[in-house]
DNA sequence: AAGTGGTCTAGACCACCAC
DNA sequence: TGGTGGTCTAGACCACTTT
């Protein structure tokens, strides 16, 4: 079982990495060295070398040679979802309203679109064990062939929603997140009597012409609620 | 300024993607086939298929051939840094304190350890056009090497901080979002005397064998933060 | 001119899978 | 057994940067 060339390149530059042997903005040897040093072809170092680029080791400029990247100390990757998260999962979901709405100067102005143009308005409650933990609202801008079909709306998340009536991989998205102090009518529906923080998550989608598709905003208790995050 | 053929295998396969003629699941054409159909070497057409499997179009199944690849419809990336946001950046930053402590059983637990181990605690106010935005405790696991000098704290991020000591590649991270009612202390340090949400951000580093470094929780006042992530 | 990385070829052998 | 992807070679030509 042993390793094939480039992974042992892989391994072992990555090492020179981790404990300071190579340091941010150092040149990797060349490949015509590398080739030396392991007795390979030069595709097989250049397999080797691409590995290590798309892991965000390092990176090329033609006819200079190759470098150790600055790490990237604040990346993190976070899978959110509306319906799921990291204290409870929404085990129901009630719909209160489907509508549309011509927008008003702001919405109009969040999906770059006029105030004439129809938008499909969807307002839904959701449960953990019986108990109301968020309240959602999602505009979308109407387009043929969109299947307002409640009982699927019921259930569905926003890009599962959009990506019925297009491609799911050219949609870009745009998540922004922050806490507010909960309005009356959002106390209402979420069985507030205290002082609770929301948090709340936006979600814009747009197409791949970066036209926005939707707008979708989740008011969650801030006690039933963490969002979790990761780099790699 | 013609691509090269590798190029011009990568977008025809995403554009068969994002125009639904190629499903997720669907099989890629073998690597012989794209060969013929594209009067192209082997290594050539597998180089453009390596570049769909880096950007997440497709991935390949030794022996079976290559597959179009579901879309992660809710992952985002997110650049998070105490020091800096989406509406304001920290222009100034107090040391309130540094000091070292024998963790509490919870602490000791959160950071994997025992409770007679040293932990540095440092304790921050940033602030943004004079007004504090942002109560910070961080916790260090004490290690040698680590230098403790106010100056550089008192600037430094959460993993900046860690990184001093050791290679910054190795490190992985975990980012806990989540909304809270501050408590008297908080609202002390950050003049809060209405109602008002805390958007918390809780970071925890580990070395490479994913022991915990430190956690960071930085308290942010929800009128002055919105994180934001995206898509791609 | 010499060295670097970027693209490309026409072969080869292998392990794995399905028939 | 024949097709698939995974690894690897020993060359080649190119554009670019450095000396």
């Amino acid at each position: 079982m042993t390793n094939p060339v480039y992974i042992r390149i892989v391994e072992d530059i990555k090492h020179k990495i981790n404990n300071g042997s190579l340091k941010p903005s150092d040149a990797v040897p060349s490949e015509n060295a590398l080739c030396k040093e392991y007795g390979a072809s030069r595709m097989t170092i250049r397999k080797g070398l691409s590995v290590l680029a798309k892991d965000g080791y390092i990176y090329s400029i033609p006819g200079k040679g190759s470098f150790v990247r600055m790490p990237e100390l604040n990346k993190y990757t976070i899978f959110y979802d509306e319906m799921k998260n990291s204290i409870n999962t929404v085990d129901q979901s009630r719909l209160l309203e489907v509508t549309i709405i011509m927008p008003d100067e702001k919405l109009a102005g969040e999906l770059q679109t006029t105030r004439n143009k129809n938008v499909v308005v969807i307002r839904r409650l959701f449960y953990t064990e019986g108990k109301p933990i968020a309240y959602d609202i999602k505009y979308l801008l109407y387009s043929k062939g969109m299947p307002i079909v409640e009982k699927e709306i019921e259930q569905a998340t926003f890009p599962e929603i959009i990506s019925g009536s297009m491609s799911a991989f050219s949609l870009k998205k745009e998540l922004t997140i922050y806490a507010q102090i909960p309005d009356k009518e959002i106390k209402n529906h979420l069985n507030i009597y205290d002082e609770l923080a929301l948090l709340v998550v936006e979600q814009k989608i747009y197409n791949e012409d970066n036209k926005p598709m939707g707008l979708c905003v989740t008011y969650f208790r801030g006690d039933y609620i963490k969002l979790k995050g990761n780099s790699e």
